[in-house]
RNA sequence: GGCCAGGUAGCUCAGUCGGUAGAGCAGAGGACUGAAAAUCCUCGUGUCGGCAGUUCGAUUCUGCCCCUGGCCA
């Protein structure tokens, strides 16, 4: 504590809110009018050539102020966690050298938390090990596996579901990687962001409903903007195939299962909307649990709402404070 | 107008040889440590189209009516 009270901090806008919500064009009137540059928290925006889906922030908008982490991936690459951390932490700190804000914007909400509450430091995933756990479970089934997991990690198979596939894996991969149990890893070190102290503003609809109404008509627009061909282009490279993190990307995975005729257009449009809205429920429940400094409503969250309410002078005050 | 098939949860449907009903999807709540826009867990009372009849008891059988689709005129 007071070791820590010796180091300068400096203030990290993290502006967090569900898909749809209206952030990113937030985001960007923020940092005009802050001097900010801005980092982006999302998963999918990572990629090249997925635009239109992901509802990228445009070229105008990417010329007006810098965005980071925004196409710095092929389709055919994988991104994790610990990656979007380190690059983060090295843009806080270069921004900050620049003397600009750094705005954290999206709604991965893992990569928010990998920053602010820590991430142990684990290995990252090993291809050859997930293929043979793989293979075993598809001899053994996975029930097997989860049981294989709680003879050498009881408290990972504790908390993790039988009937998760994705989470045995990644245990039974630290395990045989490090030796050590996931659970023990995690537990030893958290290492949240110490030179930065965060601003934690929540873009939140008031009503649901508004969200939804919302979702359908972007995915709509998304669908006349050209959806399909973005898509047709990613299956016509003909190395990718839905087990690749950029094609489940929401909206994406349902036109590539129509794309090879597995539902019809009709069904494609409800299921694309509904994952969407799924999606945005999910990252609802993690911001329902995440304090934050101001909650907005989606619908009356604008630039001078934000700057009339209170973070310009925090953030002022945050810059002047002496650590 | 006649014949046939249907009308059951927001949607698609199953089912009850008469004892008031259940799946998938959607939706809601939750979990979440390198795939996270991923992965997973929990949650199902609805005049069983309407009215009448038979029956101890009808969503189930019978009759009439209404609606939808198909065929014949």
């Amino acid at each position: 504590m007071f070791r820590e009270s010796l180091q300068p901090r400096y203030p990290v806008i993290c502006l967090m809110g569900p898909t749809a919500c209206g952030k990113s064009r937030l985001a960007v009137e923020l940092a005009l009018k802050l001097k900010c540059e801005i980092i982006s928290v999302d998963s999918v925006l990572v990629y090249r050539g997925m635009d239109i889906g992901t509802a990228k922030p445009t070229t105008e908008e990417r010329r007006e102020i810098p965005h980071h982490l925004i196409d710095i991936l092929d389709q055919a690459d994988v991104f994790s966690t610990g990656q979007f951390r380190r690059r983060a932490l090295e843009l806080l700190l270069s921004i900050r050298k620049r003397g600009r804000t750094p705005l954290l914007v999206g709604g991965t909400m893992l990569y928010f938390r990998s920053l602010l509450q820590g991430l142990a430091s684990l290995p990252e995933a090993d291809p050859a090990i997930r293929a043979l756990i793989e293979f075993e479970a598809s001899r053994a089934g996975w029930g097997r596996m989860h049981k294989q997991l709680a003879g050498v990690d009881p408290v990972s198979a504790g908390r993790i579901h039988p009937n998760d596939p994705q989470r045995i894996q990644r245990a039974l991969e630290v395990y045989r990687i490090t030796g050590r149990p996931l659970s023990e890893l995690c537990s030893t070190e958290s290492n949240p962001v110490q030179a930065f102290v965060p601003l934690k503003l929540k873009v939140l609809p008031a009503e649901r409903d508004r969200l939804h109404r919302r979702i359908e008509i972007r995915f709509r627009q998304m669908l006349h903007a050209g959806l399909i061909a973005e898509v047709e282009k990613m299956a016509g490279r003909g190395d990718l195939n839905p087990t690749y993190p950029s094609v489940r990307a929401v909206g994406y995975r349902q036109v590539w299962a129509y794309l090879h005729g597995e539902i019809n257009r009709e069904s494609m449009i409800e299921k694309g909307i509904a994952a969407t809205r799924q999606l945005a429920k999910r990252q609802m429940t993690w911001l329902r649990n995440e304090s934050a400094s101001y909650l907005y409503d989606m619908e009356r969250a604008d630039l001078a709402t934000l700057i009339s309410s209170d973070v310009e002078p925090l953030l002022v005050e945050l810059n002047q404070t002496d650590y």
